[in-house]
RNA sequence: UGAGGCGUCGUCUAAGGGUAGGACGUCAGCCUUUGGAGCUGAUUAUCUAGGUUCGAAUCCUAGCGCCUCAGCCA
């Protein structure tokens, strides 16, 4: 055995190295991370301040949790900070509600930022004070132009913008004005202040952009104590210098901000300057990430909330049962890189079950029953099996009872009359297994006279297979799960599957003609065995064969509600759609 | 056709002048009282064309393609 002191451990799934184990062998596992070390290493940083910067207008999804789990988990690694910021200068669009379920998300996603949560609107004074000292340096303006205006000057892509008539207004009679914009002495829109930049810039972000505008609405923080508001350009950099911050990172699309940001922080009096980083955002094949489609699937009912289980954000994955620990594991796997990229649902449902695999109890759960009557067992007979929990590593979780009884259902689709080849589990005539009891043949299919639908098999044991192996060297291959009927709970099972069916929603057409009809398919009578009557909503489970499912809490004492988290990989499944393509 | 950015297996990501590697997916096999898990193996990539070099994914040149930007959104 190795001395545990001298083999230090790292979990591949958080990014926490052991303390004393990030030498200088140890490789950065990204381009932020090699900035960051060769920060420290020259000295320009004694340490590393991030932060994570949501605006407060809608719920976090999985890519935020590739940016939080980026910023907080860097700031984990190399012993430093990440503060949680409100991005909150637009009041109509923010709401406290999302405040709360920010912070729920973040916290169970495994990040916790001590007392350092801030709001940008924390910051109106000293911003309202830097915009000020830009107004004196000759650096910005107040513009009476009209939105429309504004626009057409600006100029586009390929021409150059045109100066506004108020362009050279003197820093006296701009700060005059600027100060009657506080006041209030102006309507919504009449005015702007502007930086004095570049109006031929081939940046068309830095020909004199809007740092404050005139919106008398009714801020979640401040109340009504402004009736201007500043814009991201200008609060985002400052917000960033007054808390430290040292890497800055974002996505892609603020690439082009980049220069403003550094403008504004040359401009004005604050303690540092931050350099702002920017990587490549999430997307996810078969899943939407946008806040507006997001919303539109809530507002249209096309969902059943923020939190349905279809749902890729934090709130809806929490609910359909993802852990944490499996979505950490995702963002690490997923890395971190500048290409625009649109990774496979199919690695993210990988690490479901990697992390699923060694923590969900087993379990036994009929989807979709069908009666089997044993005509050789004794009415009345009830057998407590044993049943490991874990059957992989029996002790690490225990055993539980399971009944076992003449009448049991059993999955339908474990069924067939006619099978074809390499179907290896229940026909007239064929032997299976039982999980954990006897060997079951089928000898008789009920059906009904009227419909011709089967309705019940009529089967026998062998007594002698109770957990061995029939003694005439007899094989089955094939094992089936059951639940005796007598027994078992009726159970709402939800069948989560991919809210879309295509892999880019929207690229052919509206992303609503893209959604998949069969992404909730909810089965009311399902039936579970009986050690599920002590279970709590939240608890997973893996239901054999089938999938890893976790408790809703829509579940009623005696009528639980198991949403599925994902299925088992299902080789015959692979199988039967190959012999059909033949 | 302005500016900024990005092009490596099907997908995501390494290699930073010296063996193009890993993961997911796919395929094949082994194993199995979960057609799960696990184990083996296979498959397939440097956008193009020149150049520098003993040697280029990497450096240079010229193309091509994709993304972002013309909110008083962030």
């Amino acid at each position: 055995m190795s001395d545990p002191k001298s083999a230090p451990k790292t979990d591949p799934r958080t990014d926490a190295p052991a303390a004393g184990e990030a030498g200088p062998e140890q490789k950065p596992r990204d381009f932020i991370r090699e900035v960051i070390e060769e920060d420290l290493r020259s000295g320009k940083h004694a340490r590393v301040a991030t932060r994570f910067p949501p605006e407060p207008n809608g719920y976090l999804h999985i890519g935020h949790a590739k940016s939080i789990c980026l910023n907080f988990g860097i700031a984990r690694q190399y012993g430093g900070t990440c503060n949680l910021r409100y991005d909150d200068t637009n009041p109509s669009k923010e709401d406290v509600e999302y405040v709360d379920a920010i912070e729920a998300d973040v916290r169970w996603l495994g990040f916790d930022w001590d007392d350092r949560k801030y709001y940008a609107s924390n910051y109106f004074g000293p911003l309202y004070q830097f915009a000020e000292e830009l107004i004196q340096k000759g650096l910005a303006y107040v513009d009476d132009q009209s939105a429309e205006e504004i626009r057409v000057n600006r100029g586009t892509l390929t021409q150059p913008g045109k100066p506004s008539p108020h362009r050279d207004r003197t820093p006296a009679e701009n700060l005059d004005l600027f100060r009657r914009m506080r006041a209030g002495e102006f309507p919504d829109g009449s005015r702007v202040l502007r930086a004095k930049i570049d109006m031929a810039s081939p940046n068309i972000v830095m020909r004199d952009p809007t740092l404050y505008r005139i919106r008398r609405a009714h801020h979640h923080r401040t109340g009504d104590a402004w009736c201007i508001y500043p814009m991201y350009d200008f609060t985002h950099c400052i917000s960033d210098a007054l808390e430290g911050i040292t890497h800055s990172i974002c996505t892609l699309e603020f690439e082009i901000n980049r220069p403003l940001y550094d403008w504004v922080l040359d401009h004005v009096s604050v303690p540092c300057h931050p350099r702002q980083i920017e990587f490549a955002r999430l997307n996810l094949t078969y899943t939407v990430m946008s806040k507006r489609k997001l919303l539109q699937l809530v507002q249209d009912g096309l969902v059943r909330g923020w939190d349905d289980p279809r749902m890729p954000t934090l709130a809806g994955l929490r609910r359909r049962g993802v852990t944490a620990e499996a979505l950490r594991l995702f963002c690490e796997r997923i890395g971190v890189a500048k290409r625009d990229s649109q990774v496979e649902v199919e690695l993210f449902e990988h690490c479901l079950r990697e992390d699923l695999n060694t923590r969900a109890r087993r379990v036994m759960a009929v989807l979709r029953p069908l009666k089997v009557v044993i005509e050789n067992y004794p009415e009345g007979q009830v057998e407590e099996l044993d049943a490991a929990y874990f059957p992989d590593d029996p002790p690490k979780m225990g055993y539980r009872k399971v009944p076992f009884s003449r009448e049991l259902y059993i999955e339908r689709d474990d069924f067939m009359e006619e099978p074809p080849k390499k179907f290896f589990r229940l026909a007239p005539g064929r032997e299976v297994r039982l999980r954990w009891a006897y060997l079951l043949k089928c000898e008789r299919v009920v059906k009904d006279p009227a419909t011709g639908e089967i309705v019940e098999l009529r089967c026998s044991i062998d007594p002698h297979t109770l957990n061995q192996n029939p003694a005439d060297g007899r094989k089955v291959k094939g094992t089936i799960h059951w639940v005796s009927a007598a027994h078992a709970l009726e159970a709402e099972v939800r069948l989560v599957d991919r809210l879309f069916k295509v892999e880019r929603p929207g690229e052919e057409r509206d992303f609503l003609q893209d959604l998949n009809p069969a992404s909730m398919e909810v089965l009311p009578a399902a039936r579970v065995e009986r050690s599920l009557s002590e279970a709590a909503a939240g608890e997973r489970f893996q239901f054999e064969r089938v999938g890893f499912f976790a408790m809703d809490a829509d579940s009623r004492p005696g009528k639980p509600v198991f949403n599925r988290i994902v299925s088992l990989k299902d080789s015959w499944a692979r199988i039967a759609k190959a012999e059909a393509g033949k």
